[in-house]
DNA sequence: TACTTCGGCGCC
DNA sequence: AAAGGGCGCCGAAGTA
């Protein structure tokens, strides 16, 4: 990659000195709350890993391996579970082992196996995200480094530790884990995130008139129109389960080159594992069959999906949705691909030309992953350069993609939040022209000296 | 003991 | 026609 314009340049060369500016603020951690949230995790790990000891299916699992045994091996686990107790092995990894992920072993309908995945949930708490982060801390403090030279599509990472995947969806873990991230004394963490960063700017490459119209009408929602379309719902049946399933198992997988295989395949799942139920209390498995789906159908994609399948279902959805709702967007995929064939490379709206051997969905995604980033990041260096103009004492102490955490002092609450919505939503646009949609933010705060898990949504 | 690969899982 | 984008970190298991 190489800028082709000084605007490309100074991005990452401004990037690069606000991100080490972000790196040396670093982070206010609670160590007194840290090492007692290990205590009480290590507690609770053992008590379950007894009560698994207990169970006939570890007799079995040591009977199997004697001293070999170990707790903590899902390979073990795996053949204990598919090869002596029979259970069907739904599918094998790519080395041929039994795949033993949390989707196959919950389909292993007993105590034994829900326990196992709790503890395991427990452990990646503890040692990934307790501990991880605890290592990394000195004198109270955090630093996690942020690169700008690692992803092959030009976003950024983090690590030592990671900043950027910290839980957040399972609540439990989330409030154990984000518990561990304070304020310093008198601010307050303020995150902002643009909303669909990534769909408002793969718009600005395709300019898809229906994407665009999606993004500027405050009352029409992708996720919940494709919701009701993948499980024949009407407006009043869509609730937020619902919907998280459009947005997660349809329309990103689509955007990303997945297809309607895989769509049927995790929505189906998603049926039966979440329990999901339409608005009005009827489980949607029983709503779709009312609807005239009979099963599932073939994963295998040699097989031509059925009539009355959900395999077949999925495959209308999707060309329709590529055929006749985003027709725009499917030309520009091809067209792109195309010209990256011809050249050899392509060239992003941020000023930069990649040149690189790609597959085809690497080569839709890396403009608008990376373009999408660079929003951020030219965002996160003008509220940085605006802070320090005016000598303010709240600090940029992480960025995750497509958000800016901050620890904001308690006074300037207002005048930062003033400052973000001028330059994410309205400066910006004056920089690239060719950000031919509107951009909007959302703000969450969370109270003064506390965590980053009491963030709260707020009106801007 | 040090290292690699794999599978898994956390996030956007 | 083919078919899931991008990261970093953990532990297990195998190898040197």
């Amino acid at each position: 990659m190489e800028p082709i314009n000084n605007k490309g340049y100074k991005l990452l060369h401004q990037g690069c000195l606000a991100l080490s500016q972000v790196e040396m603020n670093g982070m206010k951690i609670d160590v007194d709350y840290t090492q007692r949230a290990i205590q009480a995790t290590a507690k609770r790990i053992d008590k379950l890993e007894d009560e698994l000891k207990k169970d006939e299916v570890f007799k079995t699992w040591r009977k199997r391996y004697g001293s070999r045994l170990n707790i903590n091996s899902r390979e073990q686990l795996g053949e204990v579970l598919f090869n002596i107790l029979k259970y069907p092995c739904p599918e094998r990894t790519k080395t041929g082992r039994p795949k033993t992920d949390e989707a196959i072993l919950e389909r292993v309908d007993i105590g034994f196996v829900a326990k196992f995945l709790k503890v395991m949930k427990l452990k990646k708490a503890k040692s990934t995200y307790l501990e991880g982060i605890l290592r990394e801390t000195t004198d109270g403090f955090l630093h996690p480094f942020f690169h700008l030279n690692m992803a092959r599509t030009f976003r950024s990472s983090s690590s030592d530790p990671n900043f950027q995947n910290i839980p957040v969806r399972d609540p439990i873990i989330k409030k154990l884990v984000r518990r561990m991230f304070i304020a310093r004394p008198n601010h307050r963490i303020v995150e902002v995130d643009y909303n669909g960063a990534e769909i408002c700017c793969a718009a600005c490459y395709h300019k898809d008139p229906v994407m665009i119209k999606y993004i500027k009408d405050d009352t029409k929602d992708l996720h919940r129109d494709m919701a009701m379309q993948c499980y024949k719902l009407k407006l009043s049946q869509v609730n937020k389960e619902i919907r998280y399933c459009g947005k997660n198992m349809f329309v990103f997988p689509q955007f990303y080159g997945d297809y309607y295989l895989m769509n049927a395949k995790s929505l189906w799942e998603a049926m039966v594992r979440l329990k999901l139920k339409t608005n009005d209390g009827t489980p949607l498995i029983k709503h779709i069959k009312a609807k005239g789906i009979k099963g599932l159908g073939s994963l295998y994609p040699k097989d031509k999906p059925k009539a009355g399948t959900f395999v077949k279902h999925l495959q209308e959805v999707e060309n329709d949705f590529w055929g006749r709702r985003f027709k725009v967007y499917n030309e520009w995929k091809k067209e792109w691909y195309d010209e990256y064939l011809e050249n050899g490379y392509f060239e992003t709206l941020t000023g930069f030309r990649i040149e690189a051997v790609m597959r085809r969905n690497q080569v839709i995604n890396t403009p608008v992953q990376g373009s999408a980033f660079h929003w951020l990041l030219w965002s996160l260096i003008e509220i940085n350069k605006v802070l320090r103009k005016h000598k303010m004492k709240s600090l940029i102490i992480g960025q995750i993609h497509d958000s800016i955490v901050s620890d904001v002092h308690k006074k300037e609450v207002k005048n930062y939040l003033e400052i973000v919505q001028q330059v994410m939503t309205q400066d910006i646009r004056k920089h690239w022209k060719w950000i031919i949609v509107p951009l909007a933010i959302e703000a969450e705060v969370a109270p003064i000296g506390g965590s980053w898990y009491e963030k709260k949504e707020i009106e801007l």
